[in-house]
DNA sequence: ACCTGAACACCGTTCAAGT
DNA sequence: ACCTGAACACCGTTCAAGT
């Protein structure tokens, strides 16, 4: 843009050059997190993956939570921002199902969230879409930002539910879950028990939008 | 109970006396999660605190999964059961209420639900009440199971975002969150911009209840 | 300026041996 | 039968030194 700024003299690097770039941790995290989850990136895993030392990523990142935040303004910032309705009660609705998308989609970024709350500026966007929709329903201010942590509190439940029910599912061993339902008590718990094996099914359908829409109907005044 | 028990002859015990007891370790485990959480117990620490080493633990626990497990059972059945109301709605919310309770005294039960999905018998009374009150209330039994699970995911979710709340308020240096909240893009996050301070303190609030009874009120027919 | 290697203070768990 | 000690294969991070 300006034809001066090539010629501004750069700092002179001094030193040694760099082998590994911050950009290029980020990539390789991307890349373990997405296969294995938060759990499976270590520092040296990471510097494997890189082909460098485990201290050497500390000259790119902070520590090992920077390296996590940085993970999630990335992810943020690359998720779509789909056009929303015009009718307020519709927009909540919709900003909320894109809000669960985003996150359903990327099970380790729930993970991170939890820790550290909300996520960067990119994530903001669902949150203001929500709550200035619950206030044009009709929501004081205040009542919004409420409204808006229910369904918060809803939608992060089920992905931490919905992600540790598939990780169970996929390590075949029985789960503690399906031993208790097996013998259930029927005089103890009836209704319980004359479900039975549909708990299992029923429990692993996706009723995420059933619930949210139940939950903004008695949001709303 | 029967006279004759105490003379069955005791299947002599060969071998080296025990030094501790199931009992002690689980006491003793549940004393540090109590205290520092899930995370805070170790196997080697937990060896510390009953006086022996890591792996004399390994002679009363399978591994350090089934002490979690064995921690939840036992926290489970210590739960009150409250007289539940007539009414099945105000059942319903009633039962769900003292669900949410017996998790929020004990943050540290949620990370082990979490990873291995409802509760132990004990746990299993509070989905009984909750699903067989949704029924009454009208609800096909698959409906009341989806009901329920709405109820579960908003109740798990909001025990685990406000205890991860908690713990970085514990820690007193500034959270991601605040850092991002102070200096709000008026432009294309208004609503969040004008709310501004406040969302510290509104989303500090205990809405429990009141996202419960609006959930229940879209679920119900 | 950037990278390395050794070291520290941790983990859960296995294995072989002691009482 | 119960416990111990040494060992294995891991962690994140600090520190002092090399290029």
């Amino acid at each position: 843009m300006d034809p001066m700024a090539q010629s501004v003299p750069q700092r002179p690097r001094v030193g040694r050059p760099p082998r590994i770039s911050r950009e290029e941790v980020l990539a390789a995290a991307r890349r373990v997190v997405e296969e294995g989850g938060v759990g499976s990136l270590t520092m040296r895993r990471l510097a494997a993956e890189v082909g460098s030392t485990p201290m050497a990523l500390y000259h790119h990142v902070k520590d090992k939570e920077e390296l996590l935040l940085l993970l999630l303004d990335d992810y943020a910032a690359g998720l779509a921002r789909p056009a929303l309705p015009e009718d307020p009660r519709e927009r909540l609705v919709t900003a909320a199902l894109a809000m669960h998308d985003a996150l359903a989609g990327c099970a380790w970024v729930v993970e991170v969230l939890v820790a550290d709350d909300l996520m960067s500026d990119a994530g903001l966007w669902y949150a203001e879409n929500i709550v200035d929709a619950a206030v044009a329903c009709g929501l004081t201010p205040e009542r919004a930002v409420h409204a808006y942590r229910s369904i918060w509190y809803y939608t992060a439940g089920e992905i931490i539910i919905r992600a540790a029910g598939r990780r169970r599912a996929a390590d075949d061993r029985p789960t503690h879950r399906e031993r208790v339902f097996a013998d259930l008590d029927e005089e103890t718990l009836p209704r319980l028990a004359s479900i039975g094996g549909r708990w299992a099914t029923l429990t692993a359908q996706d009723t995420y939008r059933q619930g949210l829409e139940a939950l903004v109907e008695g949001l709303l005044p």
